[in-house]
DNA sequence: AATAGAAGTAACCGTTGAAATTACAACAGA
DNA sequence: TCTGTTGTAATTTCAACGGTTACTTCTATT
């Protein structure tokens, strides 16, 4: 099972905004054409980044201010602004296991810890990570094309 | 997006068999019953821990046997073996980005090592864990129990 | 004030994968 | 041979994702 696309589709839509927004505006028309895919889908991975305070979105005129700098801006915000819902942990049960089994009525507990302990390694692997150093990356790749 | 039940299915097996394997034999019915699902789940998740070598067992009369000493079988090792598809990452590009925009055709290049660095960090913690982590601890429990 | 460009959003579709279920074939031990 | 159990195919239901159309709302510009 993989982690659902918005993420990076969100990443990418960071980058163009890094890369271009001040030479032109970045539409979701534009950002649709770079990422291959249609201006809905980049309508709503937008709203979910600026629901969760990491953009703001000029309307009519079109154009995307992140709202605070890149360097605090981290994956793990993006992660969680497109890719999660409320109170949802990265692993889930079987429900309602048998009470009246003895393994039944203790694994949930027995396992809570840990699961969440593997979560925890890779959200803290994640906030290690800026969209300042994606904008970083990028640039420098793209004076490596000549 | 979570991550199947098929893994934390998969450990309440194990658990399972540890705790009362030696009493009497745990056959995909008594799985079924103790999770709360049904023998068929169980029957597929166990084909894949036996595909994966993690387990033997015994058709016609029933029992499932670990192959390998229980602190040798690792979270990671149940994981990939019934929730992972061959060189499948954790995350996932959206196909085709346009190669004909500089972020677009070096976006998965860029993001790449990163997102690699970000599931091998949830992997090595994965690792961490042994399934006779989980047999203690579930030991533990039981003896608590009064 | 009217217009044009763009975001916001509802409604719907097709595809995919998970979990569940039924049914039956294959196998091993008594 | 009979019985219990695994192996597996076929089917169903459901939810999530990505895609698409169509329309409304908003804002800058003319």
């Amino acid at each position: 099972m993989q982690i659902s696309s918005r993420f990076t589709v969100a990443l990418h839509i960071f980058s163009c905004v890094d890369t271009f927004g001040d030479e032109h505006k970045v539409t979701s028309d534009f950002l649709a054409s770079s990422i291959n895919t249609n201006p809905v889908i980049i309508r709503r991975i937008l709203g979910q980044l600026k629901k969760a305070g990491l953009i703001e979105i000029a309307r009519g005129t079109g154009g995307i201010t992140p709202t605070r700098p890149l360097s605090e801006i981290t994956f793990y915000d993006v992660y969680k602004a497109v890719d999660s819902i409320e109170d949802e942990k990265l692993f889930h049960f079987h429900e309602n296991p048998n009470p009246e089994c003895p393994v039944g009525r203790n694994i949930h507990n027995l396992l809570n810890d840990k699961l969440d302990a593997i979560q925890k390694a890779m959200e803290d692997e994640m906030r290690g990570y800026t969209i300042e150093d994606l904008h970083k990356g990028m640039e420098s790749l793209l004076a490596k094309e000549t």
